[in-house]
DNA sequence: ATGCCGGGCGAAGCCCGA
């Protein structure tokens, strides 16, 4: 089962690169972010066609997430605990049976957090904390889960391609990075660097300044897995060709490949 | 030190992203 993370900047915008590449990629299971459409106006047909079910929870004009499956949605909830006065599409949680196994999913968009020293980086570590909590939860139940998503973290220094550029942003505060490491002191998996030591890999370059000609990224897409799921992992990369194509997001996918 | 680019909104130019 092969399942993938894919911040789209704009659905709508990204229809035809999106479909292209989920015809070549041709994954079991897609998390969608930044999908920046409201649930009656999301390219449903679309998508269908392509043989997925759908779960969607959708916000006009920013955020949004989706979760994309050939395989049966047995349950879909929107929303991170704790979510009175948080009125953000930024989390979607489906349990996915998959070949007569349960595989939780969650499409996760976590905020951005700058600048720094203002609310929205206060914002950023609570939505943070929340996570956090409802992670330790998830793990009570030793099933398989996989946590995918733009979670707007650099977690190293090798994960950027000039750590010093980013002291100052959100991205890269130790307090962003040191939460970030709680979920994998927890005892969740960071797919990518499970299967891959090597640095400068990334998954977003920006659209200025020639990052992407330069190849100055940054990794922030991650797929964090349940020890359940690491169990059963035996692949992980990005596409990093989809970045060079026409209308590109500004985000590549993540994917996994997990033995169910 | 700021904007670079690109999307949404909505019909020009601003807000936002990372």
């Amino acid at each position: 089962m092969k399942v993938s993370s894919f911040n789209v900047n704009s659905l709508k915008a990204r229809l035809v690169n999106v479909k292209e590449w989920l015809k070549e990629a041709d994954p079991d299971i897609v998390c969608l972010q930044e999908t920046k459409c409201t649930d009656d106006t999301f390219p449903r047909g679309e998508i269908e066609d392509l043989g997925y079910n759908l779960a969607i929870h959708g916000q006009k004009t920013y955020n949004g997430v989706a979760i994309l499956s050939k395989y049966p949605i047995e349950d879909a909830t929107p929303g991170l605990p704790e979510g009175d006065g948080d009125d953000h599409a930024r989390y979607l949680e489906a349990v996915i049976s998959v070949n007569g196994s349960a595989v939780r999913i969650a499409s996760i968009y976590l905020p951005n957090g700058n600048p720094i020293g203002t609310e929205k980086f206060t914002y950023k570590l609570s939505w943070m904390e929340r996570l956090v909590r409802h992670a330790r939860n998830l793990l009570k139940y030793e099933e398989p889960f996989v946590l995918a998503g733009d979670y707007n973290v650099i977690p190293m220094p090798e994960d950027v391609y000039d750590p010093k550029a980013w002291e100052g942003d959100a991205l890269y505060q130790p307090e962003s990075r040191a939460k970030f490491r709680e979920l994998l002191n927890l005892g969740l998996t960071d797919a990518f660097r499970a299967c891959h030591t090597e640095p400068h890999r990334y998954t977003f370059w920006d659209y200025q300044a020639g990052r992407w000609q330069k190849d100055q990224g940054i990794r922030i897409d991650h797929l964090l897995l349940s020890p359940q799921a690491a169990d059963r992992l035996k692949a992980c990369d990005i596409d990093k060709d989809v970045r060079d194509r026409e209308k590109p997001s500004d985000h590549v996918p993540i994917w996994a490949e997990l033995d169910f």
